[in-house]
RNA sequence: GCCGAAGUGGCGGAAUUGGCAGACGCGCACGACUCAAAAUCGUGUUCCCUACGGGAAUGAGGGUUCGAUUCCCUCCUUCGGCACCA
């Protein structure tokens, strides 16, 4: 199709001078490095994306995971970001009035690790860097309200944390414990058990595996909140995200069941999700560090019990943990009484029975648990069967259900559904597969328990207190001080903030920096104004994390973490966007923070963020992650600088499904920067309206609000990338309304302001630029309304319907959009293509699918 | 082993409720412009077949249906999480 010829001297200056020296005009024109900084300047000073409070509009607090300062902006942060700042801008335009803020999560090992090999301090290195990448970040061009930024390691911010940590002590919510916790000896601090990964038991940061130290330690009581975590009606959440929470704190609901030991009559809790099989326990199995092993240890088993004690202790986890190794343990040479038959079973000791879940302790059910039956098998133990399965009795069964030799005995473990036998009165009670109470068996074994007082019900969690200490200096100080005549008490909170002491020796010796401070530590009893110490560990960066979304609301608020009235107007978080990897760290941090604050009163509602939306990762070009190492880099700056923030960001937007991610496709970028050029030319070029005919006036204003509703929906739905193919496909047609004369008739001036207004969120500046500059339309667009929606006009006045005979497309009919059916079926069978499949058949059934197609069955 | 997610052209991906599979873009091919190249613009681009026509195809196999990428069953592959959890 021939182009618009535009006389030379029509054209814009720029352009004519690129057409005497024979250059080409566009690229010459276009200059996104220019019109770009241009607007975030004036944006900036005019103070245009300032988050006040106004009651007269509905709030939206959009929220993404803030970063730490590393010093460089990468991929990483722009891949959620940019995306979610589209579509902040787009609910701005909604008419929302928007909280979008930025801030930085500061404290943590990096600086402190650099400040050892460095010298420079961290405060000064993440300062430093922080102003650094404040400036990568107003590169996107995001509608960031910096007015709002908060930096966790400020003392105007870690005051706060050290005061939520007073309420939670206040609560009984913290507390001190000595335990066997995970070390990473390579970052020289302890970790929380959600922050140790993998088969190997690495460290989440750096990868190293942890070792078992046993260390006092600060714990948050996260447990007591694991029923309602649980709970997730309130949230919009991804189902992914839901069952990570829900798996990892795996509850398990069964009983509680008391056995007295022969010797000494100590009464030994054990839990089981299986009491409907407690006639069938015929011996014990203590975890090699139970407390009671060495009292019912006999003397002749001593030899032996001391030295598995002895060589489970030196067993790694991870050798502990392998699954498929094989059982062992050794005899104690005492015995406990089973409180539902009086038999008495013998108590050994196994490292297949693990301290930290249950009691450590736990009945054994060879005939219907696959790990005590490979455990009795071996030593062997009695295997008494007290499931049977209802209709089979001498038939052989098949693999996994309680196979039998030749002699009738189990060859392995039966745990599917039955009828219980051995078991005195309960003999014939139906057991099925179901767990706790919704098991017939369970429930009654348990009432019976109850009522004879040897048991309860009871349930248990995988879930563990979340352990908050770390051995590092960089972090919010624990305002706990230590005094021998009264323990442990809480900074008064009029002191706060404990500052970091500025005159530290970084060292990696596995123990906080603070305590090697000569004085820092030295401070005097709360209770009794008597020299006492401060706890020199400092917390965890999750607890710094687990309230930012406040700190926002008002950074440099003196009388609270958080202005009230700030809070009141925009809480709850509305959108909350970021990686999937926090699903079992930051994100149950935050919510067991929220709801512990809602129950000290500081805060209110259930949940601290709404609606939650993952993005994928952006790899390498390899499809491998992206690391300095591998080389694979891709660096946002570079980008920025070589085609504009606008490319970079819509292409963030348009080259993989955003929850999903892909490899790095640095080709496919060109695609994007394309469409921002001719985006761009078709704006700035002059074309001379032409006569044009009011059938393309009508289709250029039908694509025009079909694109509208399609990129509104994809908003909506974080759909991205087809946000940008539905606008990538509106600039087509107008190029092609353009060509057939469309430029100057009303239609085309709405095309070009919806088209703009659409682009906005995603491309702000050469939105801005074309709007304001090209357009003439008032500064600036972002204040402007979402376009207006015209059901009419995005209605097809006639459609195209396939007409498939036996399922197969044979032909292809136009009928008026309204057309009824008895109107589309005689214009299918007055098809000549059509008449010719049927070969003089009548159709057996004809089916319309209105809108659809027409379906003939012969 | 258990739980979850995903498999569509050479590639990223599209397909509101079951209704024209492959939108949009990359790449590639050809053409225009150019001394030439780049850029730009235009045309084509799932595969197969002696090809103005026909057939096959959304990881594999089966089912429901007039009709399945979409719903159901079985299996395979990849990725993620948990794992001697009593």
């Amino acid at each position: 199709m021939p182009k618009a010829v535009v006389p030379v001297e029509k054209k814009p200056k720029a352009i004519q001078a690129a057409a005497q020296t024979g250059k080409n005009e566009k690229d010459k024109s276009f200059n996104p490095q220019v019109f770009e900084k241009k607007w975030q300047e004036k944006w900036e000073a005019d103070k245009l994306y300032r988050a006040v409070i106004d009651h007269s509009k509905p709030k939206f607090y959009a929220l993404t995971m803030l970063p730490y300062p590393s010093g460089d902006l990468h991929m990483g942060h722009w891949f959620p970001m940019t995306p979610s700042d589209a579509r902040a801008r787009f609910m701005r335009m909604k008419g929302y009035n928007v909280l979008f803020p930025m801030g930085f999560d500061a404290f943590g090992l990096p600086a402190e690790n650099a400040a050892i090999k460095s010298g420079i301090h961290p405060m000064v290195r993440t300062r430093d860097n922080i102003v650094r990448m404040r400036a990568q970040l107003r590169s996107m061009g995001a509608m960031f309200d910096w007015d709002r930024e908060a930096v966790s390691c400020e003392p105007e911010y870690y005051k706060w944390t050290e005061w939520f940590f007073i309420q939670l002590y206040k609560m009984g919510l913290a507390y001190r414990k000595m335990s066997p916790v995970d070390f990473c000896p390579n970052c020289n601090t302890t970790l929380a058990r959600e922050q140790v990964w993998g088969d190997d038991r690495h460290c989440e940061r750096c990868g190293t595996p942890v070792i078992k130290k046993d260390l006092d330690q600060w714990f948050f009581k996260t447990t007591q909140y694991a029923d309602e975590l649980l709970r997730f009606d309130e949230l919009d959440w991804p189902e992914r995200v839901k069952t990570l929470q829900t798996n990892w704190i795996d509850r398990s609901e069964g009983a509680s069941v008391i056995f007295k030991t022969e010797t000494g009559s100590h009464d030994v809790e054990i839990f089981t999700t299986r009491p409907d099989t407690l006639w069938g326990a015929t011996f014990m199995v203590f975890s090699p560090e139970h407390p009671l092993v060495d009292e019912i240890t006999t003397p002749e088993n001593k030899a032996a019990v001391e030295e598995y004690k002895a060589q489970a202790a030196r067993q790694s986890d991870i050798q502990r943990g392998a699954v498929d190794k094989e059982k062992t343990g050794v005899y104690t040479g005492g015995f406990a009484i089973n409180p539902v038959n009086q038999a008495r079973i013998p108590i050994w000791i196994a490292d297949y029975v693990l301290m930290s879940y249950g009691t450590g302790a736990i009945m054994a059910v060879p005939a219907h648990d696959e790990r005590d039956f490979a455990f009795a098998k071996k030593y062997d133990l009695p295997i008494v069967e007290v499931i049977r399965p209802e209709a089979s009795p001498p038939s052989p069964l098949p693999m996994g259900e309680g196979r039998r030799g030749e002699g009738g005995e189990l060859q392995e473990a039966y745990i599917g559904a039955g009828v219980m036998v051995n078991s005195g009165q309960f003999n014939d009670t139906k057991v099925n597969t179901e767990k706790g109470r919704k098991n017939p068996g369970i429930s009654a074994v348990i009432d019976w328990l109850e009522q004879k007082g040897i048991g309860k019900e009871s349930v248990n969690y995988r879930y563990r207190d979340w352990l908050i200490s770390r051995q590092r200096y960089w972090g919010a100080p624990i305002p706990m001080i230590h005094c021998e005549v009264h323990g442990w008490n809480p900074v008064p909170e009029d002191q706060l903030p404990v500052l970091l002491p500025e005159d530290v020796e970084w060292k990696p010796t596995g123990e906080s920096p603070l305590k090697l401070h000569p004085t820092w530590k030295n401070t005097t009893c709360p209770v009794c104004g008597e020299p006492a110490t401060r706890e020199t560990d400092t917390m965890d960066t999750f607890m710094c994390s687990s309230w930012y979304h406040l700190r926002y609301l008002s950074p440099h608020y003196d009388k609270g973490p958080f202005d009230p009235a700030e809070y009141d107007y925009w809480m709850p978080v509305d959108t909350y966007t970021g990686g999937i990897e926090h699903a079992t760290m930051h994100l149950l941090y935050t919510r067991f923070f929220h709801k512990a604050m809602r129950d000290a009163g500081v805060v209110k509602g259930n949940e601290p963020m709404m609606q939650l939306r993952n993005q994928g990762m952006v790899l390498g070009e390899d499809g491998e992650k992206m690391s300095k190492s591998r080389g694979n880099v891709i660096a946002p700056d570079v980008l920025v600088k070589k085609y504009g923030a606008d490319t970079v960001r819509a292409y963030m937007m348009f080259f993989a499904r955003w929850e999903m991610g892909a490899p790095w496709d640095s080709q496919g970028i060109e695609g994007t920067a394309r469409w921002m050029r001719r985006t761009w030319t078709l704006f700035t070029d002059q074309t001379p309206p032409g006569s044009v005919s009011d059938q393309t006036k009508r289709t250029l204003r039908r694509r025009v609000h079909q694109t509208l509703r399609k990129v509104t929906h994809d908003f909506e739905n974080f759909e991205f990338n087809t946000i940008i193919s539905s606008l990538m496909e509106l600039m087509n047609e107008m190029y092609k309304a353009r060509d057939a004369g469309a430029a100057g008739a009303p239609e085309w001036s709405e095309a070009q302001d919806y088209y703009l207004r659409m682009l906005a969120p995603v491309a702000p500046h050469i939105a801005e630029e074309l709007w304001t500059n090209h357009l003439g339309k008032p500064y600036s667009i972002h204040q402007q309304q979402w376009p207006q929606f015209d059901e009419t006009a995005a209605k097809e006045d006639v459609i195209e319907l396939p007409v498939q005979i036996n399922g197969k497309v044979r032909d292809r009919i136009t009928v008026p959009a309204e057309a009824g059916e008895d109107e589309i079926k005689s214009a299918a069978l007055a098809s000549e293509i059509v008449q010719k499949y049927l070969e003089g058949r009548e159709p057996k059934k004809v089916i319309v699918a209105k809108g659809r197609l027409v379906s003939l069955v012969v």
